[in-house]
DNA sequence: CGAGTTGAGCTGGTATACCAAAAAGGGTAG
DNA sequence: CTACCCTTTTTGGTATACCAGCTCAACTCG
């Protein structure tokens, strides 16, 4: 979608962000990077307004920093995606999915080692509920929340039976959604967000990554 | 928030689309803006950036083009903000709303002369809603549908009594917070935007903007 | 006369030079 | 030793030069 160099330099600098690679609060200076990337300052500023678009890069002043991982935010994720994804599974299961909607549902479970594609495949789960609706802002919302937490989701699925327990989770919603059975699907959905919400949580307990400020 | 002439750039570009001065599928030629704008291409394409990432401006192929008046796109929003806003508005009316909380939703119901700012102000009026739930991601997410059916808004307030109508609807809308009636705020506004609705498609009606793939 | 080819000129993408403002560092005066 | 000021450096913002790919039109060859 984008240009080739910018596209390289906001994938690779979101990735650096996601995995905490770059920490909370560090500074993103544009000739170090240019440094570090091999590409010159355009795409690098280019990458670094996308970022900033999302919410993972912030603006201090005049430097642009790594956004910090923020709990209020969290807690307000969570609320949201709660009630936006409930709505979503209700509308779901009444509009029975088909053959073509679940295969894309089902390729987002398999399991893999690599907690990065595990988290990548989660979101792909969530997503593709949410183009059941039919409604692009439903999906474009869901989207943007799910980008804004991707870091702390990515403390939590790398603890030892972090990802399993989700793809177990996502498993059985799909069940209930081909039975049709919206009510329990939206109960089970409810449940299965304030696990992860607890999860998440208890990763960042404690962790150094909260509130930091400048490296 | 954004770089003095980017931020200058972006504003008047937005105002040019939004107000169809720039019409749905004109082509953006970065030199030929850079010659109007009186500014380098380096801002320009900043903006033309920001305004691809909000929906207003699209891509097709290599080059930008202003993003089409989209009725399916126009149908989802108001599904989607009908169910957001209702949800708005039944917990804005629980967490009766607080003296300066009212002042700014009042703020934004004083009539004006020019469309333009009567639109600014509406949506105003919608976002100082959303920011009673006190959360971020569901200002976001409006903030998000309404700009993005922007265009279509300013059609429909231009026309006669198109401004009145929404103005008295958000005053007794005001009403009904302050008296903490939430079920029926939440069926009132929902009136409210079927209304909006029907009269934004009537204003769509036949008009020669709706598909429009180029100048 | 028509189809294929070639080349000129747009266009967006990238690199880079230049600027102004802010931050950092050092030196001096009190 | 401290506080202030001045210089130097660093930084993001802007302008601009350059490039590669595409478009399209004109010309040539059959």
């Amino acid at each position: 979608m984008l240009a080739p160099q910018t596209e390289e330099a906001y994938r690779r600098l979101r990735r650096m962000i996601l995995s905490l690679e770059l920490r909370p609060g560090e500074p993103l200076v544009e000739r170090k990077l240019e440094e570090l990337l091999a590409v010159s300052r355009t795409p690098i500023r280019a990458a670094i307004q996308q970022l900033f678009r999302e919410g993972l890069v912030q603006r201090t002043g005049r430097v642009y920093t790594v956004a910090p991982l923020d709990l209020a935010e969290l807690e307000e994720a969570f609320e949201f995606r709660t009630w936006l994804e409930t709505y979503v599974v209700r509308v779901a299961a009444s509009r029975r999915p088909n053959a073509r909607q679940l295969q894309e549902l089902l390729a987002s479970v398999e399991a893999d080692l690599d907690p990065e594609i595990e988290l990548e495949k989660a979101t792909d789960f969530h997503l593709a509920l949410a183009k059941l609706t039919g409604n692009r802002f439903v999906v474009a919302s869901l989207a943007q929340v799910l980008q804004r937490i991707y870091r702390a989701r990515y403390l939590e699925i790398t603890r030892p039976q972090g990802a399993d327990q989700a793809l177990s989770d996502h498993l059985h919603l799909i069940e209930l959604l081909q039975q049709g059975q919206a009510e329990a699907a939206a109960a089970f959905l409810q449940r299965h967000l304030e696990r992860s919400r607890e999860a998440l949580l208890e990763s960042l307990e404690g962790s150094i990554l909260l509130g930091v400020r400048s490296s």
